[in-house]
Order: C-alpha cells, then structure tokens, then sequence
DNA sequence: GACATTAGTTTCAAATAATGAAACCATTTT
DNA sequence: AAAATGGTTTCATTATTTGAAACTAATGTC
C-alpha cells in the first residue's frame, strides 16, 4: 500500500533534516527549514536543537542560521579513507592524469545518485572537497550508466525507478525503457558514454570498476568537450580506461585487514 | 549531579556510535561494536540497522562489516563548502604556497579537536580527503593553539577541558595549567608555536583568523622540519602568515549572501 | 507610542517509539 | 553430536517524542 516514506523513527527524521539543510546550499534560517519541512514547529525546532549539540548543524549566532556542521567533515574523512575504492585509486588515477593529460573522474553510487569520491585533471591542480564529495544524477551520466549496467538486479531497478528523467539537453535519456536498453547495450560491451547527455558540449566515455562478481563497485571516466575530442578519438582511450578499472578493482579486492 | 554524558536522545546515541565505528578505522564486526559500546545487543543492533538503511553506514555483505557510509561523504560536501573559511581561503593559501614552496595548513576547532579543513604543499600535488577531514589534538599543535587563545572564556575552559594531555614528546605540553599560561602569551603576541610538541622533528608557527570581535574562527599555520627550518627562520614568516590570515578573515565576513 | 505581525521558544498531556531481557536461529567450533 | 559464538526477532515496559497552543521577543505599521 504505497512506498514507505523512509523515515526510520527520530534519526531518520534528523538526518532528513540534515539533507534539506545542506541542499539549501548556503546558511538559512529556523523559519525557512520549516517551511521546507513536513514536521510542526515545535517538532522542527528541537530537532534542529539536537543536531546542533551534536555539532551535526552549525548555528552563527549573529546572524540566527544554520549550516551544516564541521563534524560532518570529520566523520566524512573516515568514509573516505575507507571507502575502498578511492584511496586505492589514487596511484592509479595519478598515473592516467599524467601519462594522458586528460580529465578523470573515480565515481560511486549512493541511491541512484552518482557520487564523485576523487578527481584528476592534469591541467589543473586538485579540486578539493570541491569536486569529491560532489554528486549527480545516474541516468545521464558516464559513471553512472556504467555502474548502473553491472549492478544486481534489484539494486538496478531501485536505481532506474529513482532517476529523474529530466531532459538536460535534446540528447538526454528521459524514459525507464530507454535507460534499460541502454544499460543492456553497455553490460554488454563494457563501456559507457555520455553523449552531451547532462550538458551540451560535455562528453564522456566511462567504464565500470567491477568485483570478482561481475558487479560494479564503482566507475572510472574520461571527461572531454566536443571541441577536444571526437567520440572516435574517445573510444580509443577505452581499453586504457578498462585496463586502469581492472588495477583498481584488484587492489580494492585485495585491500584487506590483517586478522 | 555529575555531567551529562551528553546524549540528546536517540538522535545523540546514533551518532555516537556513528563515531564510534568511524574511530576503528577500518571495517568493523557488529560485535566489535557491541564490545565497545555501552548499549545492550538489541539496541545496538537496531539503531546500526537504522543507521545503515539511512546510508550513515555501510554494509558489507560478503564480510559482514559496517563501515562509515557514503551518505556522509555527500552531506560533507555541503559542510566543507558552506564553512566559511575553506573555499574563501584558497586563492589566498595558493597563493601563499606558490610563493613560499612551504607547507600550509588551515584549520577551524570542533570541540577542541583541531580540524585540518585545507592544506598546501608546493612540492606534492594536493590531497583530497585524506588530508582534509582529518583532525588532531588542539592542545600540542600550533593551530589548535593559536585557536585556542582566541576563543570566548567559556568555551576556551570547554576545550582547555577537553584535552588529552597525552606526552607525546618530551616537548608536549601535558597540564591545562601550563597550557594556559601559554595561550596567555600567544593572546599577546598573535602567534603561536609548536615546538615539536606532537612529532619529534615537526615544527610550526600558526597565526588565528580572527573575527571582527577578535574570537578565532579559524587558524593558519606553516609546517616544516628541523632540518629545514630553525624557529627564527619560522619567526621570520610571521607577518606574512598574519597578513594572509587577515585576508581570510576579511574575505570570510565580507562572504554573505545575498538576500 | 500603541497595535499588529512575524520569528522563535516553551509547556504538557497524549501518542509513539525506543528499550532490553530473553528467546530464537544459523554458523562455526570442539 | 554438543556447545559456543554471532546475529536477529519478540514483546511488554518505559521513556522519548510529539504537536497544539500558549508565550516571548523582536520588528514593522499606522
């Protein structure tokens, strides 16, 4: 009888609220998280209060607004650290940065969103926090379709069913069907592109960082402009990039613990 | 009678243990958590199973273990980017490490744990998260004292509280009697050393980053060796550093929003 | 300067969710 | 086969959360 709304008791609530706080994107007031927010006013306000104790939400006493926390940064650094994939990508993405002079990008997926978790550019030197910790939509990007392809099949289709479907640009998958077919094609060959899919004039070839299951654990992209590079001169890069998801997707495995 | 062990409910015991797993450092058993928390084996299990529907946690099937959840890693983005020091501060700590070759850290106080929010090394390409996230003890490092001695009497005796007082050098500062004493100076001169105190070898001049109410929203510091640097040499970068500071600090009240 | 409005905080009885001892199940060990 | 370990579920009890409403403080209006 209809979705379960996701709540999960109190702490579901807070971090809900924690959610809608951060997607404001920019310090706001007790009045505008309540008019975002399901809950009454008094509920709002002590729950709010709680998570600023905890240093989960930050509070500027002048100007009376919320952000938030600093403690988020420092539990986010052990989530990092061990999310296999990234710290032991980094070896790996520096090598393609420097031998190739492109763009990379080291995703994973949280519910459908892709999450950038490391970039290279060898241009440019390293984005911090900037661009890890960043995330997008699945449906219309490289990593994402590519993760999407090689995941087991209920995790799949909770995935397809939590996209968005919104047209970006006239090249953007904007139905279920599509995706599906799609993501089939791509389980089939191994690799990803991203046709000015999100963003006119930004294109992308990616392909899965897979465990010894077949299933994806994340993505590895090469991001270019169509000024830069045709999808030919793309695809060449191809069997680099699998070949660097390979490295990753082993030394992942073997990152184990002592026992 | 007696403190209160800081709890704020259910909201508060989840994050608590959210900590707790995130302090191992590594994949963790379910009852390696039990072993190292003070709730009974139903309640743990219930608020980590709330914890890993929510995404704070993340669960391996394979191994069975719980490990810090990307969700975090999302909501630090938005922490990191809104804190007002760390995406003002960058052009300005760049610049810094161009023209100096040194290393640079900045860094803002969360319950009188020192939290690195950027770094700067000339030589080495920047670290992502593994350097920034990362967080250390307020009371034997150069920015956590420089912090320190600019903070509100109340939440200065909060973070003179808080601290260790664990010897790890021969240099360390190990009583809050000493420590102090030695705010007191660096309230008087604006600058604060660490003279080896946390690593034998490691030495460093940090500068606050003060408000307009002259309270310590942040700290700068410059990090060398032994080798490299005597103190005078350190000394000699200070006015360069309070300089560069003020920028910060400048750049960070002038950053609001438009409304 | 009184009056109204908005924004934030507190109260308190009722509703709900968290608790934890114990039982249970599934593996692994002896 | 028996015992132990590790994880999961149950359910009556207990404690927390809930939210309508009352209140306070600050700001705006006439």
């Amino acid at each position: 009888m209809g979705k379960q709304t996701t709540v999960d008791g109190t702490v579901g609530k807070a971090l809900e609220i924690l959610d809608l706080i951060a997607s404001f994107d920019r310090p706001v007031r007790f009045s505008e998280i309540l008019a975002d927010s399901p809950h009454p006013k008094a509920t709002l306000y002590r729950l709010v209060q709680t998570l600023t104790n905890q240093g989960m939400l930050s509070f500027d006493d002048d100007r009376a607004t919320y952000q938030p926390g600093i403690r988020l940064v420092r539990l986010a650094h052990a989530a990092w650290r061990q999310s296999a994939l990234a710290p032991v990508a980094r070896p790996i993405l520096d090598g393609l940065a420097k031998k190739l002079g492109e763009t990379f990008h080291l995703a994973q997926m949280d519910e459908g969103q892709v999450l950038y978790v490391d970039k290279r550019n060898a241009a440019q030197p390293i984005e911090m926090f900037s661009s890890a910790g960043k995330s997008g939509p699945g449906y219309c990007t490289g990593v994402g379709k590519a993760i999407m392809a090689f995941l087991p099949p209920d995790v799949q289709d909770r995935a397809i069913a939590k996209q968005s479907y919104y047209g970006y640009t006239p090249t953007t998958i904007i139905s279920a069907e599509a995706l599906r077919a799609e993501l089939l094609e791509i389980a089939e060959t191994g690799v990803a592109f991203d046709r000015e899919e999100h963003e006119p004039g930004i294109i992308c070839i990616a392909v899965p960082i897979l465990n010894s299951k077949n299933n994806a654990l994340g993505a590895l992209s090469l991001t270019s402009s169509t000024r830069r590079h045709s999808f030919e001169s793309l695809k060449a890069h191809a069997s680099t990039l699998k070949t660097a998801a390979q490295e990753i997707a082993q030394a992942a495995e073997n990152w184990q613990f002592p026992t």
